[in-house]
DNA sequence: GTGGTCTAGACCACG
DNA sequence: GTGGTCTAGACCACT
């Protein structure tokens, strides 16, 4: 389902939010699609349901997703949330490309990082 | 002085590292220019001293600063430093594109932010 | 017919009787008016009859409308409906003024924002 | 400290964010003021620290508080937040009194509604 | 000692 | 069965 590391330094919860986020915005999870039951990824992921709740939370809280008590969570249809999202991230880039070409990288060289991810 | 937020999430000292470095890549900070002593940067920012001496001796381990014992601590002259800075500023580089791209946005999008800094 | 939002975070039953009380109250539903069957509601909405009927018994103990076995539910044509409308609207009022209140809006202002309506 | 009811129908981390709220729009908390620690709130509430916690980090997350890991949690010094919540308020009372006049309440009536708080 | 995260459960209202 | 709330604890990084 939300393959996971457990391990992986950030908080899981985090990793969750990242990892929906990403599948809502190429499209791998449609407009209105029901995502699984809070418990059920708790279960396959191994861990507390608390934290998948929590992630499940924080996306409604961004307008990713809408939760409907005792129904289930959905991806939400409109796409102000990730545009928004989206937004922030731009400007986080810009100023650490910024930042890296205040120290002396040219931006070939960040061209070319760009590309390799 | 080394203007920081307090309540940045970020620890206090990983701030202060990356204030001075950036201070030391724009040349705000010259060659062999002698830092603030620990104590003072602690008094004026309401930290441990402790907290600065962790920031400074890391700036050290990269290469950035050298300190004469009871004397103080000075930008390093030599390449060492800025290589690390490089390396840094790319590291935080790659993680927001990597954000970006997770939040749906085109590499070719990014380039073009890149291409009008 | 009765459009409402099934991602609302207040339970849909209530949404209805909210939704309800607004046309009669604005006279969109008339008095004696034949309000459209539970299971017909319910189908459009894509939500259980038991739902429906739920808003419909509420309603019906709120005096607002009356149902007749085996023929339907109608807009009571007494007045008892209107004071059970309106002291409803007047809790909400109150709710929200307060909580207002509470965010440090003074009462003042509020009664500007009252005359200019 | 921060006054609640268990027993209050809505739940105790949505009663601590609204009091709290409360106490930073009259100034009872000052700008900057620490607030109590998550746990010893929790004690004297009689309440898990959870909870709490979670009061502590949406009124972060809107703004209105602070909080410095390891070193606690304040009062927020600029008033950006306190103004979104204000905006937000005024909206949903401005709309539930248009709802209540379309009821056939009289202005005077919400007008003495509203001194009787 | 502080905030942040997490586990292992539990109960509730709702559909 | 579902999301929402809550308890009773635990560990961690940081000051």
């Amino acid at each position: 389902m939300f393959s996971i590391s457990i391990r992986g330094g950030s908080p899981v919860y985090e990793q969750l939010v990242k990892r929906i986020t990403e599948l809502i915005s190429i499209g791998a999870l449609q407009k209105d699609e029901k995502l699984p039951p809070v418990r059920e990824v708790a279960k396959q992921l191994g861990v507390n349901p608390n934290t998948v709740q929590k992630a499940y939370q924080l996306l409604e809280h961004q307008g990713l997703i809408y939760s409907v008590p005792a129904k289930g969570s959905y991806v939400s249809s409109s796409d102000e949330g990730l545009e928004a999202l989206q937004r922030s991230a731009l400007i986080s880039f810009t100023q650490s490309a910024k930042n890296a070409v205040a120290c002396g990288i040219k931006k070939e060289t960040l061209v070319l990082a760009l590309n390799s991810i």
